[in-house]
DNA sequence: AGTCCTTTGCAACAGTGTTGCAAAATATTT
DNA sequence: AAATATTTTGCAACACTGTTGCAAAGGACT
C-alpha cells in the first residue's frame, strides 16, 4: 500500500522512529477530516490503545510539527495535522479553528487567517489563537 | 465599607443570594487585576474554601452573566469580571485575552475588538475566542 | 544476529471537574 | 421576630484528564 509507506516516510523525516501505534494514531488523523482529541483515539482502534501511549505519542507528534493542539472552552485540547511546514519544523500554525456547538467537531479553517492583532504597549505577542464555535456545515440542514 | 455594599448589590442584581462565600469570591475578582482559575481562588482566602463550592459558585457567576471564561492551551479555564452588561444579562465578551507564557497572568484586553472573520458558506458563528500569548507589561523588562 | 537506544505498557499518582445528599444558611411569609 | 420554604454549603465519592517511574518489548544500526 502506498499509504502506509508515506505515513512511514511521514513519521521518519520528521525524526521519529516507525512503530506500530505511531503509524495508527497517525493513520487517525490522516482518514479523518477533523481535529481529534485523546479520548477520541482511546476508542477509535478495533484494539484498545494504552492511554499514556496516547498521551506519549500525541506530544512527540506536536514536538516534531506533525500535530499542532488547539484550545478550546471545555477543557479538551484537541489535535490537527499541520499541513505547511517550515524548513526548520518549529511551525506555528496561523489559520482560525472551528468548534462545532451541536456535534463538537473541530474544523482547521485553513484558508482563513488569523488578523494581525496590535497589543497594548508593554505586551509581546507569540502565538494566537482563534477559535470560533457555532454551527458547523454538516450539522447545517 | 461602601465595597461590601457594592458586591452584595452585585450579586442582587444579577439574581443571586448574597452569601460569605459568594462575597469572598466576587471579592477577589475585583481586587485582581487579572484573570483567576479555579485553583488560584482555592488558595488565596485566610479561611481556605471548599472545591465544590468553588466551581459551583464559578458556574452560577458564568450563568448570571458576572464573570466570563478564557480558554486556554494549558487546560486550566480562568474566569474575568464582565465589565460591560447588556440589557438581557446573556452577554457575550467581545474582547481579546492575553496570557503571559512566563507569569501566566491572563488579561482582559477590553479595548482590543475581536475582528469578525469571514467563514466557508455552512458554518455559522456563535461565538469567537482570541486569545494571544507572550510577555506581559509585567514582565518586560 | 547482536548491541544499543527508544518506545511501550503497567501501576501509581496528581489535578480537574461532577453528582448526591444531609446540614446549614439565606430568603420569605406570617 | 419566629416559622417556614428555598437555596447554598460541605462532605464523600466518583469520573475524566494528564504525568511519572520502571521493567519489558520493539525498532535502529553495525
Amino acid at each position: 500500500m502506498t499509504r502506509e509507506k508515506d505515513i512511514n516516510q511521514m513519521l521518519k523525516d520528521h525524526g521519529l522512529s516507525s512503530t506500530e501505534t505511531r503509524r495508527t494514531i497517525l493513520g487517525f488523523f490522516h482518514a479523518a477530516d477533523k481535529a481529534l482529541a485523546h479520548a477520541d483515539i482511546e476508542t477509535m482502534g478495533t484494539v484498545p490503545l494504552d492511554r499514556v501511549t496516547i498521551y506519549r505519542t500525541l506530544q512527540s507528534f506536536v514536538e516534531k510539527g506533525l500535530l499542532h493542539s488547539i484550545p478550546s472552552a471545555d477543557n479538551a485540547v484537541r489535535y490537527a495535522l499541520c499541513k505547511d511546514h517550515c524548513a526548520d519544523g518549529h511551525h506555528h500554525d496561523n489559520h482560525v479553528h472551528f468548534m462545532c456547538d451541536q456535534c463538537s467537531r473541530t474544523y482547521c479553517l485553513d484558508e482563513i487567517t488569523i488578523p494581525r492583532i496590535k497589543l497594548p504597549l508593554g505586551f509581546t505577542a507569540c502565538q494566537t489563537d482563534l477559535v470560533v464555535s457555532g454551527v458547523c456545515k454538516t450539522c447545517q440542514s
